[in-house]
DNA sequence: GAAAGAATGTCAAAAATGCGACATTTGAGA
DNA sequence: TCTCAAATGTCGCATTTTTGACATTCTTTC
């Protein structure tokens, strides 16, 4: 159920049945998204959740100067903005497209009805909310106990897309940087020991995992 | 609702009718533990749910060499363990108490059981996971963002438990600095200039914030 | 109440990391 | 196809942080 080797949760809408995922796109309005174009800002009103389709989406903050720090990779099946409907408070994250992207969203208010009609609902994403949450202290845990290099073996791992193909992060490294809080060019040798190592491949605005199960492995030895 | 200002979740017993905390609480076998004692390790299996009725419990993860880093603090009317209870996987941390604290113990079955009778359970759960999820990712970019000053104040400020009284933080420095990943050296200069402030005080084995408003006031005017 | 253990306060040398600069490579668009 | 902007690769130097050591203060326990 939760590949902890692999760093991924399951999608939300794999863990409903056929009839309650049908039903629940039903309710929702099918939006598509150019690359890099954005979902929601930070600040945002309109609660609501999303539920991606096809393609991706990034979650993360953008510093005063431009920066981004990545907060979590969204793939097909997951959700996004469970936050506000249930806080009713505004959106934290600013949310883009990573790629060609549909998704379907649905209003808070007719979420909930759903989820009153049928708990399975508020069962199931809960499952996903707490798994994700997991994933989450394991990044916080990475940040402050394991050296540089585990530590962004860590992250790649944790952002990269799940799926059968070798993953590829479609992220500069300067953003990547900002996101594990440390400079370009401590990014940039970390990688380059990475790719020494035959772990990844540099790329231009990308990094590709050679072999996860093997990244996986190579962290282990490392971290306990 | 949700206390941004404060870096405060809402507790979840808070969140039930008083009607429905009851009938939680008597589904649970009572547990009196003295200070420091531990409630669950990580690797532990025996899914449930718990509930602080008195006193708190910290969770984290010891390292190799002894260091604890420490995940949350969790006072009265707070859970944990749910997500043992929902991906029947084994505890992710260690869970100790901080003084005198009695828990109400409610195994996954049993719990299972009053969600699918009442879904509110779950609801609410819910609502509390997505809070303390926020909370997570707050510390997540605390790290990565902010210049080591605020951050050790924003940890403060999440880290401290609630309540009306001013919050005393019963932890080592050797602790608080495992958790924000930084030295004991540089954990004691920061507290140092903290109390230069008159924000905080140090004292044998614990952190007493002065006055949360103005702490969070003082970090508002950094971190912006 | 004395002694021992535990935690804090502090310092200088060593190591790691950031910063700024510049060359090089890549990709997108005219 | 050519040009230009964007991203990567690298290198000293400045700065921060860690390390290890030691003195001091506080608790606990005998």
């Amino acid at each position: 159920m939760f590949d902890f080797a692999q760093f991924q949760a399951t999608p939300f809408m794999d863990l409903l049945s056929p009839v309650q995922a049908k039903r629940l796109l039903e309710e929702g309005h099918r939006r598509t998204l150019s690359n890099g174009q954005f979902v929601h800002s930070r600040g945002d009103e309109h609660p609501g959740i999303s539920v991606i389709e096809e393609g991706a989406a990034q979650a993360g903050i953008y510093g005063l100067d431009g920066s981004f720090i990545l907060t979590s990779y969204i793939g097909p099946g997951h959700t996004f903005g469970e936050f506000t409907v249930f806080t009713n408070l505004p959106r934290t994250h600013d949310i883009s497209a990573v790629g060609r992207t549909t998704i379907r969203e649905i209003p808070a208010a007719r979420f909930l009805s759903i989820c009153a009609e049928d708990p399975t609902y508020l069962k199931v994403l809960l499952q996903t909310t707490l798994m994700r949450s997991h994933l989450v202290l394991e990044m916080l845990h990475a940040v402050r106990s394991l050296p540089l290099l585990p530590r962004v073996a860590k992250y790649l791992l944790i952002l990269a897309p799940g799926g059968p193909a070798a993953p590829v992060l479609r992220f500069r490294q300067s953003d990547l940087a900002s996101t594990l809080g440390l400079s370009r060019a401590s990014m940039n040798r970390a990688l380059a020991t990475l790719e020494e190592e035959a772990l990844i491949e540099r790329g231009y605005g990308q990094i590709q995992i050679r072999d996860r199960e093997r990244l996986a492995q190579w962290l282990n030895t490392r971290s306990e």
